[in-house]
Parts: structure tokens; sequence; C-alpha cells
DNA sequence: ATCCTAACTTGGACTTTGTCCAAGTCAATA
DNA sequence: TATTGACTTGGACAAAGTCCAAGTTAGGAT
């Protein structure tokens, strides 16, 4: 993630200790926070970050490509840091767990020309939703 | 959509006039209304009808598996009621028009087992984005 | 036809998630 | 090390949705 921040400061990012900090928080894989867990766990290792600074430099990350938002329900956002690599999500309809997936062909291809409603479609982001391992025995 | 009224009456539903209004108001081809708007629109025939009705309705009608829940964006969810023949849904980034699309083959059938991490896998939902015809001159 | 009652509706308070702003702080350049 | 524009802060605000006690009513029972 380290390079992360070098990127960003070529980019004219000022680098405070508050972003190092958010960036910090969103290293790794299958990581998919929403801004209020970025918020705690920031706030684990810098008591005085707040909300809004979460919220503003998670805005930025996104603006500048470096993060995903992802939408899995309706409820809060999660931030996905794992932008420069394709990829769908599977998430458990049991317990909310996501998992970056990646499903072979182009998914835009599936959908047919007088599908299209003169749309310019450029994207096509793919829900899969099931229960994990955990949530299989339950229910 | 008088033929829903009908099934839900079996369903031991309690038929009243909020209810009545609310299936009035989600028929239709390519409705995708934010529970503001069904409430917005219920008023104009209903006028004293309560917004926690709407809301309580609205959720009943997608447990009951007669109205789908939409959210494709981070705002508010959108209520479908073409829920018996399989969609997905064209959205522009632009506008936020919402088309139901059919993509062909089986949209599960791209996800290879070993991309599934031993979930149960029930159901994909595609996203597409675009620009539409109105939105693709301007930008 | 009318009565009864569980089911439904209501309005308002409350929660969650997120945005906005004026005032204070600080990273990085000179 | 002084300066300054970018950044951060906390609190007020807004949008979307949930919850609840009290009042109303659809529809079966009489």
């Amino acid at each position: 993630m380290s390079d992360l921040l070098e990127r960003l400061r070529g980019r004219g990012w000022r680098l405070t200790s508050q972003r190092r900090v958010v960036a910090e928080v969103l290293d790794g894989d299958h990581v998919h926070l929403t801004a209020d867990e970025v918020h705690a766990r920031a706030v684990a290792r810098l008591p005085e970050i707040s909300r809004a600074t979460v919220y503003n430099t998670l805005g930025e990350l996104v603006g500048l490509g470096e993060v995903l938002e992802v939408a899995t329900d309706g409820r809060a956002k999660r931030y996905d840091p794992n932008a420069h690599r394709a990829h769908q999500h599977l998430v458990c309809s049991g317990c909310g767990a996501i998992r970056d997936v990646h499903p072979h062909g182009d998914p835009l291809a599936a959908l047919p020309a007088d599908e299209r409603f003169g749309f310019t479609v450029t994207a096509a982001e793919i829900t899969y939703r099931g229960l994990c391992p955990d949530c299989t025995g339950q229910a």
C-alpha cells in the first residue's frame, strides 16, 4: 500500500497522517469495509481522526480510481482497495460476507445490441448471491 | 395488477385502500420508483396515506416475491414490479434512468467452481452501466 | 346488518448513513 | 523557518428508513 501513497504524492496529494492511516486500514485482499468500519479502525491508530476526514479521503480515493465503491445492499457503501484488477463480488445472504471473484468471459458481451436501448454501455457489475460455508449449515 | 391483488388476498392479505393504491402505483413496465416516489404518487390518489404504510407495504410485497428491491446506487432503493420474469438492469450514469434488460446465457454459469469459495450460489444480479441516448450527447 | 377483533395504519420520534461548513491546523515549498 | 493553501475538525444538517403506541378498519362471526 505504500506504493499507493507514493503514487498519490506524485499526483499532488498532501501526505497527512490521516490519509496514511486510512490507506493502511484499506490495505489487503478481500477488504470491503464500510466508511464507519474504516473510521473505527483508523481511530484505533490515530484517535483524533474525524468521520468527515474518513469520508473525504474515501471519496478522493474513489475519485482517483484507487478504491472501488461497492453497494451490495441498501445499507452503507463498502470500500474495496482492489481497484486495479477487474473483478465481481460474491455476497453471503446470511452474514453479509463478501469475496472478490473472477467470472470468465466478458459480462458485457452477454447483452445483445437490441437490448441496449441506444445506451453506450461501458461496464457491468455483477453481484453473485448465495450462502457461505458457515451459513449453509444453519439457516 | 388486479390479478396481483387477488393473488395476495388468496394469501391472507387484508385488502385495504392503502395497499390497493400502492399496488396501482407500481403497475407497469420499466417501473423503478423509490419509496418516496411511490409515496408521492400514492398521496395523489389517497391523500392521507402515510410514509410508514408505504414502507410497510413495499416490504411485504418484496417479502412475498411480488416486487424486487433494486439498489443500483448508494441512494434510495428502487422497487421493480417485474418480479416474475428474470431480468437485469441497465442504468444511465448521467441521469439515472433504468431499463430492464435480458442478457442471454445464464449469468451463474460464468462463475467457475473454484471461484465459489464453498458458497451455495443461487443468484446473480447484473447492473450494466453506460449513458442513455439523451445523455450521450451532452456530458 | 352489525359486531368484534386481529390486522392494519398513522404520525412522530428515532437511527443510520452521509454531506456541508466555518474555523483551526499543518505539509511542503521557498 | 516562515508562509500559505490544502487539509482536518466537530457539529449541524439532510436523506432514507425503522419503530412504536394509539387509533382505525376489513372481513369473518353472529
